[in-house]
DNA sequence: CACTGAATGCAAGATTTTTTCGTGCTAGAG
DNA sequence: CTCTAGCACGAAAAAATCTTGCATTCAGTG
């Protein structure tokens, strides 16, 4: 899947664009190549190199659960009982399997695991804790986090320039 | 800004686009439009309705921290000592005032806030909790857990249809 | 000093996005 | 019941963007 070929080092230029395209992605390449100083055929190659080496994981459109119903972010810190190899394996595939399960980090510390959870109700939440922490025996403990205000939400990076 | 005049319901092909688009927002709308059954000019004007009631919240490209030196991903949870409004108000502009910072929420538990935090070294990290919380006189106390692996990254939000 | 590989800009071509325009549907008023 | 206004639609044209081909430049190498 993910290709080692193109391992080049990343460059101002680089990192100035990706500036640019974690913020908008919309934004033209015309306009790119002026902001950064390249044509734009410039900048497409080096966003095609980029995408092609990883370094851009996704290009998405960025939803407001509450607008779609699905009003309730939740955190949730999961403590497992038995963390040899396979078990945390399981679990992660199975954590990140599910659809309400928007983030799931394995960390060190006093849990295993983080999960971001999105859910319309908390009836929804209940039965999702059934299914997956009351239903895996290999789940010691969680604690719930209910989010009341979404104070800042994104994935973008801290890039040399801000 | 916001504009609130257009508040009408989704409907099944308005979450239909929504469910492409955050996934993958470089899709043609030709290609959206023959998957929801709509002609490529429908689309876009959905798209661009909902872009302007703020359902579609932004558009960006997703990128590797690992890839920009930007390695380490820990949440913080955060507890306050005062919890009246001016000083939530205060720590919300603070934390999410600060680019390393990529998520921040307010939330009911055992914590006040949930952060997510990226940073290149534990050493900057180490700095970034003196600035931020040693150099806050109302935070009490903070827990960190340091992700070992990013199991599941995104902000799709769960919709109808999965 | 010549050669190779990599990246660039320009210009042409392909694709996509955006606008324009005419039509059909639906709800409310006369 | 008919008429009209409001909306969203599709088709086609227009505008903008993305993509590719090609010649040039530059750094590193034999």
């Amino acid at each position: 899947m993910s290709d080692s070929s193109s391992l080049r080092t990343l460059d101002n230029f680089d990192l100035a664009i990706l500036n640019i395209l974690q913020r908008d992605n919309t934004t033209p390449q015309r306009v790119i190549g002026e902001a950064v100083n390249l044509s734009a055929p410039a900048v497409q190659r080096r966003i095609r190199r980029m995408e092609e080496a990883g370094v851009i994981q996704a290009n998405v459109a960025i939803v407001d659960p509450a607008q779609v119903g699905q009003a309730i972010t939740i955190f949730v810190e999961v403590e497992v009982i038995s963390e040899t190899a396979e078990l945390i394996d399981a679990a992660k595939q199975e954590f990140a399997a599910v659809p309400e399960v928007q983030q799931c980090y394995y960390v060190t510390g006093e849990a295993d695991f983080v999960l971001v959870v999105v859910v319309p109700t908390m009836t929804a939440y209940e039965a999702l804790t059934r299914r997956l922490f009351f239903g895996n025996n290999n789940v010691k403990r969680f604690r719930t986090f209910v989010a009341m205000d979404r104070v800042k939400v994104g994935l973008a990076v801290p890039l040399p320039g801000d």
